[in-house]
DNA sequence: TAGATTGTTAATCGATTAACAATC
DNA sequence: TAGATTGTTAATCGATTAACAATC
């Protein structure tokens, strides 16, 4: 039993797959072959194809994929066709653009909690949800059975704070501090970093002459 | 002449080993070997030498690489061993953090600019940059030299608004908005998109059943 | 029907890993 | 010297692309 599993480099092409098939949506197209969906997205026909036969047949000889129906797998696939419980620890300046974020609702995604250590902002309410003491955070989280959490702290309390989540039932962080988190296997983390991309894009640019 | 280009995959891990670099010179490590340098990172000591050497020989055998010396490398090779001039567009919840966020001048950036099409927060200041007129942008871009952007506005307008960065001189953009930029050869886009990072999670969550 | 495009197989390409001589 | 670890080559592994029969 059980198919060998889908890459994941396959499985980290899809929500891109989703954003454009959501756009072509808005734009009131039908229908889209995998060619055009690759020059939007900058990848083969040939790899949109085959990415997507993994989950099954979703197009039509001739015409393509319709797009209201590929939306609808990809949804299913990606399990976003519920809405997932979302924490947010941190509340300076990234954590409050994120509690503020009105594009999580939309495509799967409510941040519920949000929580700090500072006394100044706790007991706040940010876009209505309630800063609370990160004192708390372990208990609440897992009163609420929250497997998800986005994390924007301090780097030097991020591998702390990334355990009492993991304690607590966490089981995907998305990760803004800079720093590599050790997790045990099963845990999903992924990093958003600006200086990471900045600095992988210096490396091509060429030095002003002034 | 011109040796065969370093993979783009090879430059996109050059940051998070300087980033690992510099929190083992913060924890006072003199050496590092390829092996220990890999375990923090989940990358095999293979792929680590494989991938320094393609720039030089950094390491020594028996002892490894020397923290300081290879922190220098990394910095020239990825050319932050400057101070790279930086605008941000958007000065709503996203763009304000970047303007106000203090960890990019150790690693070789410096917001310098600030634009928003609102006439609320134009003239007004976040962290010592004035917010300006977006009208402006052009102008103000091109007479600085600006060669990096950081988008974070709408995503109806970040198309049309990468088209006149990119006529203005900028070279790298790092995209906030929701969408895929189309931009010509030698432009370099990166994206940050916290939904795609959440929904690429989801797939491997399992639903609570409660 | 003719044209277009899928799903899939085989070929190609590129990236990662294993192994080891060189050497600190 | 003995032990450790590099840089590099060859082997392996996996991902992408090309090609095409099937079929809408």
């Amino acid at each position: 039993m059980g198919r060998t599993a889908i890459p994941d480099i396959v499985v980290s092409r899809l929500p891109l797959y989703l954003r454009a098939i959501n756009r072509m949506e808005e734009e009131g197209l039908e229908y889209i072959s995998s060619h055009e969906l690759g020059a939007r997205l900058g990848i083969s026909a040939a790899q949109i194809r085959k990415d997507l036969s993994q989950f099954g047949e979703f197009g039509k000889q001739g015409t393509g994929y319709h797009i209201p129906f590929l939306k609808k797998q990809l949804i299913r696939i990606l399990k976003v066709d519920r809405v997932w419980d979302v924490a947010v620890i941190g509340a300076g300046d990234v954590g409050s653009a994120l509690a503020r974020y009105q594009g999580f609702r939309e495509h799967g995604f409510r941040v519920v909690m949000l929580f700090d250590s500072d006394p100044a902002k706790i007991g706040h309410t940010i876009n209505d949800i309630e800063v609370q003491d990160v004192a708390q955070m372990e208990a609440r989280i897992t009163e609420a059975g929250i497997q998800i959490a986005m994390l924007a702290v301090p780097a030097p309390v991020a591998q702390e704070i990334a355990d009492k989540l993991i304690a607590a039932g966490v089981r995907a962080i998305l990760n803004y501090a800079p720093v590599n988190l050790a997790v045990r296997e099963g845990i999903r983390v992924e990093h958003i970093d600006p200086v990471i991309h900045l600095q992988h894009m210096t490396y091509y640019l060429m030095p002003r002459e002034d």
